[in-house]
DNA sequence: TTGTAAGCGTTATCAT
DNA sequence: ATGATAACGCTTACAA
């Protein structure tokens, strides 16, 4: 059975197609008979007009694309939850993919989305490159959870978190201090700087990192021995690596419930685990992010001002 | 600056648009030179075409719609990755929906798909009339996660689990054990049948049950004095459930950690709290609910069998 | 082998 | 107040 179209209604109401494409777009000049006639006719026949026309004739598609590195962390599907609400709140829909970390999937993805005409993407990029594509597209879009120069980025300001995290660590007198995670983190300079700063009271004794990689758990257990236990502090760079590194040094005899841990990105997995961690304020970066996009897509003014907006973190003791 | 269409490659190239419209469909004739000519175009301009104006002549538009009653349980969102990842490898894109457990939401957003001219839908539906109003309008869609007789769905037998429990329980020989969570639920109908079968070993003590709602914590926290603390194990119907549930006896002073907990989804939470949790098929059942969806749109054959595929769970000992 | 033209379902501009 | 018609960007049947 075909779709009903317009022109269907046309012919069951009695009018020309026209006048039922100007009931639907409340167009004024229209007899009111004639109007309700023609409405009476579209409800009971559940007419539902042709989005894809609309759009060839130039209206918005009401749509944004989110494109996100990759789905392992629950905190990008979290983001996907934030960004349907934002737009959804707006009268937009959203096209969810993954980009698996790969430069060509990620340009693949934002092909397929000029292609459909979105009005604009949120992502969390694998590639500089294909967002200069994107930009050179004239397709409007944001970062999102990286700072990006260039381009309209809404992120979290990292380095803030690891001094909150130094400061606790001041704050408690801890002697002996311990960061486990990755290497290159803005989190870690923020730390290093604050532990190191003038009113220096405690030394970094330990500092376990590495590169994030495909194999958390492997690279994890290989470091898991260079604990230095007479630390009394530990802050690690997330919420997963805290996790694993916790049950691989159980596996090897290691407790380390009893000191003082510090996660990051407070996920359901510090809320299990019952220990402190430093929140990144996703919700709010979505809203701020999508709001950001769709006034830059509607108004589209000031479009050549670039919003870099780095949000804090914060510290949740528990 | 407008995007570029096949009529400007096609002047670009000194060549009528349907040739260009031949190339780029690998259209058998076509002169080797011209076809070269104009691919060099298409390349140096990266000349998207325009798939709406593909939709409207016909074609598929390549695109799914996931419509989830909710993303706060992080099982659905969950699934979104499944689904999306699923549909990729097969060409789909996904329009991914939240209807927030309401059938005016969903019927908005199944609207909005049918407007779109998605070729199907994946849904955990809140509402059966609106699966009819699909139905109605000869939308393909199947139904994840629940079992609906009178059409497709993908689910897991979660009776199955709560005998698995049961199971399990018997074989630990303890005498007195708990049920607690989802009143109405196939696990506790599982569950119950097996404590009570021929070779009957144990009572079921203490069942503290309640229906789900949006204050999930006010809920439990007024259920969780009725504990009775001479059960030797506890079978909650969620991973969620015990969380909350476990943080809430604390709360008054009562630690479960030394019984025998068993949860229900093996979510990162059953996981992280090292209790031994049923794991549903989450990502076959996507799989599978993705896969035959396609099977049904690309082949349209057989589109009056129903298929109602119920997979086992499994129960994680930790 | 290539070009011309119709048509997909809308909206908007003209007439009437 | 309403109807006819062009146009959006594409595919395809038909003509050349």
């Amino acid at each position: 059975m075909r779709k009903l179209t317009m022109k269907d209604i046309a012919i069951l109401s009695d009018v020309s197609q026209s006048t039922v494409s100007r009931v639907l777009s409340n167009h004024p000049h229209v007899k009111k008979e004639v109007r309700e006639k023609v409405l009476k006719c579209i409800e009971e026949n559940e007419f539902l007009p042709d989005i894809n026309a609309k759009i060839m004739r130039g209206e918005s598609a009401k749509i944004l694309g989110f494109v996100s590195a990759g789905f392992e962390n629950p905190y990008y599907l979290e983001m996907v939850g934030y960004v349907e609400k934002e737009a959804r709140k707006r009268g937009y829909s959203i096209i969810v993919m993954n980009s698996e970390d790969d430069e060509l999937i990620e340009k693949y993805h934002f092909k397929e989305l000029l292609t459909r005409h979105v009005d604009g993407i949120i992502c969390a990029p694998v590639s500089l490159k294909n967002l200069r594509f994107l930009k050179k597209n004239k397709c409007p879009f944001i970062v999102l959870n990286e700072n990006i120069e260039w381009t309209d980025s809404f992120y979290t300001v990292l380095s803030i978190g690891g001094i909150q995290v130094a400061k606790y660590f001041k704050d408690k007198k801890f002697k002996k201090v311990a960061y486990i995670g990755e290497e290159k983190s803005e989190k870690y300079k923020g730390f290093l700087k604050e532990i190191n700063s003038e009113n220096k009271i405690n030394n970094i004794e330990d500092n376990i990192t590495f590169n994030l990689g495909k194999n958390l758990r492997e690279i994890i257990s290989k470091k898991v021995n260079k604990l230095n236990l007479s630390c009394e502090a530990f802050f690690f760079s997330s919420d997963t690596i805290a996790f694993i590194f916790l049950e691989e040094a159980k596996k090897i005899g290691i407790d380390l419930r009893d000191k003082e841990l510090v996660a990051f990105d407070n996920t359901l997995i510090s809320k299990v685990l019952q220990i402190s961690s430093v929140e990144q304020p996703m919700e709010l970066l979505a809203e701020k992010g999508v709001n950001l996009l769709l006034e830059k897509i509607t108004k589209d003014i000031k479009l050549d001002e670039i919003y870099n907006v780095g949000l804090y973190p914060k510290l949740i003791i528990r």
